[in-house]
DNA sequence: CAAAAAATACCTGTTAGCAGGTATTTTTGA
DNA sequence: TCAAAAATACCTGCTAACAGGTATTTTTTG
């Protein structure tokens, strides 16, 4: 009996990556559902009532926190793992509270992910709780997955001390179309929905070698 | 009793920012010295004998970590904390290993940087990270501080789902006219310097109750 | 009750950001 | 070496944000 999988993730990148991660245990488990549009997850989850939901943490529409409220009023047969980028105590104790039984980082390497997974479904309950603070999105991953160049990277730096794309040409001496080109293809890259989403970003990630 | 405090900083523009900012809690801190050399650290701790050093992290000459284990070869009895700009886990060990009491950075608000000094002062060690943030932000203090109202916190919660003010304006049955004001209103009493800062608060802030 | 504070709303002009292009040069790697 | 990738640069038009106002109504509170 394979265990049942249904994820819930926005991010197509990230959903088919970690649906890729448990193709590498398919004796274990079988990837039923991938949904990328969280108002769904309710939905899917009915008609396949599967063992084990993945949430990613934050989506538009209905963010995680969301899903989970929503898909726990449906059943408690099914068990729900947030996956987030952030290990923050106070967010991990909302979904604590929601009754998730895991909370795992996207920081955390894949063997170490289907390991939690299996003992999530022998009823063990985990929550990545890693201080490893400043390393909220995993570098090697998160750069080879979204293929950021040096230049964009170095923009990106400019960026997080606060300064507008006319004085990141300043510094960089480039042309202001020049850095708005690279925002341009950087927003494409990453897929920013609002500039809030940008600026949280901007904020958390680490772009120190 | 006040606080003798010496405030190593090259950067004379932050140094005297500093200085300003435990001058509005002149009950308590009481700045003896300025020191824009870091060379000269060590002697003004010797003569003045403070009872707190704060030391910038990057400067010329002598850097942070090399005052921090010139002062700790003087005296244990002063409290030293750093001050940085970015919250870097590798170099945060490093201080932490040469015995400071603090690792704070400049992105923090006045009032968590005097709250998290005074925690310090009665034996706390306080290491800031992108991990501990949240927490760390003094909710009460700061809204009886800046004095956000009612309304405008309402708002900046909307804002926090990264919705804009036309957005918000819908969600609150408002005039979009109404949310402009309030948000100019905060700006104002905030005193954002950029749409960077701006975000950073807002992603950071709790405002939940 | 009267004043202060908060909330509401409108107007103008400016700037930054961004979406959607085009296009050339430089660098790099198979 | 030559094609792809990266970096450079420009253009238009639109929208959100913001600064700097004014002004009325509602709520709070001394």
């Amino acid at each position: 009996m394979k265990t049942k999988v249904i994820i819930v993730d926005d991010h197509a990148l990230f959903n088919d990556g970690l649906t890729l991660i448990l193709k590498e245990e398919s004796d274990y488990f079988e990837v039923e559902k991938q949904v990328f549009d969280s108002r769904q997850a309710a939905y899917h989850c009915l008609s396949i009532n599967p063992d084990l939901v993945l949430v990613d943490f934050n989506m538009p529409h209905l963010n995680g926190l969301d899903v989970v409220k929503q898909l726990k009023t449906l059943s408690d047969k099914y068990k729900i793992v947030v996956i987030s980028m952030y290990a923050e105590s106070r967010e991990i104790k909302q979904f604590k509270e929601a009754g998730v039984d895991g909370y795992l980082t996207k920081t955390m390497p894949a063997l170490e992910l289907t390991s939690s997974l299996k003992k999530i479904m022998q009823g063990e309950k985990i929550f990545e709780n890693e201080m490893n603070k400043k390393e909220v999105f995993d570098k090697d991953n998160f750069f080879k997955k979204y293929q950021l160049t040096k230049r964009e990277i170095e923009i990106l730096k400019v960026l997080k001390k606060g300064h507008t794309t006319e004085q990141v040409a300043k510094t960089l001496n480039l042309s202001f179309y020049t850095v708005e080109t690279h925002r341009k293809n950087i927003n494409q890259k990453l897929q920013f929905k609002t500039k809030s989403e940008f600026y949280e970003f901007l904020n958390n990630v680490d772009l120190d070698d």
